[in-house]
Order: C-alpha cells, then sequence, then structure tokens
DNA sequence: GGCATGTAGTTGACGTGTCAACCTGACACT
DNA sequence: AGTGTCAGGTTGACACGTCAACTACATGCC
C-alpha cells in the first residue's frame, strides 16, 4: 500500500465534528419530530414525498428510488405505516409486477400537521445557526462529495 | 404558533444535500470498513477509543460517554463484540457495580489492521475531495451546531 | 445500623435496516 | 408458443438501537 496519510488536525477537527454532528442532529430532529407529530423520520420521508406525487400515490420502485432506499427497506417500512393506517398498498393498472402507494386521508392529515413543525426544528437546530456564507459552503461541500459518490467506476463500488 | 418560515432555495439546498450526504457517505465507508476489515463502523468506534486508553480497557460508562452512547446500547454491542471474540467483560475492582471492557488480542489486531484503510477511506470519499477552506468551513459549521445542542435549556429537550 | 435515593449495568420487547432467497410478471428472441 | 433474462416486489433471518423494567451495589442522612 502506499503512506499511511492520517488527518491533519483541521481535518480531524471537521471529520470528528461532522461525526458528532450527524449522530446528536439526527438525535434531536428525530426526537422533536416523534414528539410533535408521532412520526419517526423515514415516516415523515415516506409521506412528504408521496404527498408531492400525483393523486398522492407512488409506484413502490419509483418511490425508492427518489428516497435512495432499497426496495426491501421501502417494503417493510410500508408494511409497517399501513398498520398504522397512514397509507394504502394498490394493484397497479400498467404492470400487473407493481404495486402503488397511496396515502390514506390520516396519512395527509399527518404529513399537513407534522410539515411545519419539522421545519421550524431543522431550523432551530441547524440551518438558523449558520451564516448564509455558510449555508453557501455546506450546500457545496455537500454537492462535492455527492458528485464523487454518484459518478460510478472511481473504486467505491465494492459490489461484484 | 408563528409564521411557517420555509426554506429558502439556497437553504434547501444545503439541507437536502446534508441529508443525502449523510445517506450516501455513510453507506459508503460502511461498505468500504466492512470489506476491509469485516468490522461495522460501531464496531470500529468501540475498538479504537478503546484502543486509546490504559491497558487496552475503559469502564462501560466512561465509554459510553465518551460515545455519546445510551448504556443500553453499549451493553448490547459489547454482548455481541465479545460474542465475536473482539472484547471481553471483567468486573470492576474499585466498583463492585462496574464493568471493564477489555481488548483482546483480536481486537488489538482488528482495530490495528483496520485503521489505516478506513482513513484512507474517509480521504477518498471526503476530505481529499474539499478545499481546505471548505474543510475549514465544516469544522466551524459543525462546530456552531454542536455548541448549540450541547448547550442545554434552548428548548430542545424533549425530555420529561 | 437502616433506609432512601442514585448510579452501573443487564435484559426483553419491539421498531428498524440489511442481505439473500424467492416468486411473479414483462420482454426479447427464436 | 417457448424459453431465457430481467425488473418489481415480498419475505425471513439476523444485526442494530431504543425504551422501559429490573437487579445490584454505592452513598448520604437519620
Amino acid at each position: 500500500m502506499e503512506d499511511p496519510r492520517w488527518l491533519t488536525d483541521a481535518e480531524y477537527r471537521a471529520w470528528i465534528g461532522y461525526r458528532r454532528m450527524r449522530a446528536r442532529l439526527d438525535l434531536q430532529l428525530a426526537r422533536d419530530l416523534a414528539r410533535d407529530s408521532g412520526l419517526s423520520e423515514p415516516d415523515y420521508d415516506v409521506l412528504s414525498t408521496v404527498s408531492e406525487a400525483e393523486q398522492h400515490q407512488m409506484r413502490l420502485s419509483e418511490l425508492a428510488a427518489r428516497m435512495l432506499w432499497s426496495r426491501s427497506r421501502l417494503s417493510h417500512h410500508i408494511t409497517r405505516m399501513e398498520q398504522r393506517g397512514l397509507v394504502a398498498r394498490e394493484e397497479c393498472a400498467d404492470d400487473a409486477r407493481g404495486t402503488v402507494v397511496v396515502l390514506t386521508r390520516a396519512g395527509w392529515r399527518a404529513i399537513e400537521a407534522a410539515a411545519q413543525g419539522h421545519v421550524a426544528s431543522v431550523r432551530r437546530h441547524f440551518i438558523d445557526l449558520l451564516t448564509s456564507d455558510q449555508v453557501d459552503a455546506l450546500a457545496a461541500i455537500t454537492q462535492a462529495v455527492l458528485d464523487h459518490l454518484a459518478s460510478p467506476g472511481q473504486d467505491q463500488l465494492g459490489l461484484p
């Protein structure tokens, strides 16, 4: 292999900071969300994504792709949300293999009730703490990392 | 409540970027780590934290505090790591309630073998993609958020 | 000493995520 | 039509994390 290149102080601060922020911020946002609306973050993501679609319904595979979830994860999660009455499964007219997730009335009410508070929570614990320069910097940083991870073939795929 | 304040375009890019980066980057780093060393990220964190302590051993409660984990989570995880032979539990001399986690020889070998590759992976998929200004900006951003979350009493504690 | 209260740690139930195996229907090609 | 291949989705086993209940020891106060 090549020389071990450890992290410099500045790099270490950024890396550890990221890890800690991730752990704490997610916990805080999840707590606020659960307290205010009874939803988990994955619940919120599913509901808000489906609510933006035509007719409040979406193919499972499209939903999974948009959220970057595995089919399996989504299937399990939809099963649980279905049991709580937030969404329903329907057969797909176009493709007999397909399944469509539909927001129930309760699901729509839940996301309507949760949205404003969630955004407020994101602001309070995150966005409003940053200067507008920092907001722009963060967008640029995340974009750079995402561009790298999306580009196939660098070497990051551990897939056979 | 107050007016709903939605996110501006720039804020939205930063927020969504953060969420996507988080999901993808964590997945990538976890995959690299599992492929190269057979460890999960929590495994790595436990091993590297304990390996920095005197005698390669540490009280459970101290370890939990340092990693910001719940006691329960740590206890479960140590049980699993113990079954794989990476760590061992020992009674604590000072305090009969206490338990000490000790790195086994296999645990020490595992973290030694994993460290360099893990840092390389962090560089490849994250740190080396950023300019040094961006590294500094990220450190400042995460610090600001952590300062806010650490300060008790704002309102973020949903605890009874 | 005896009791209240707090701290250390474990456990079990449950929700969640991953992986691999599987079923079914679409599609192409002959 | 028949067959091979692929995409859409489900399922089961297992790893992981949280919460609440529980045991056992420590500590302070009378």
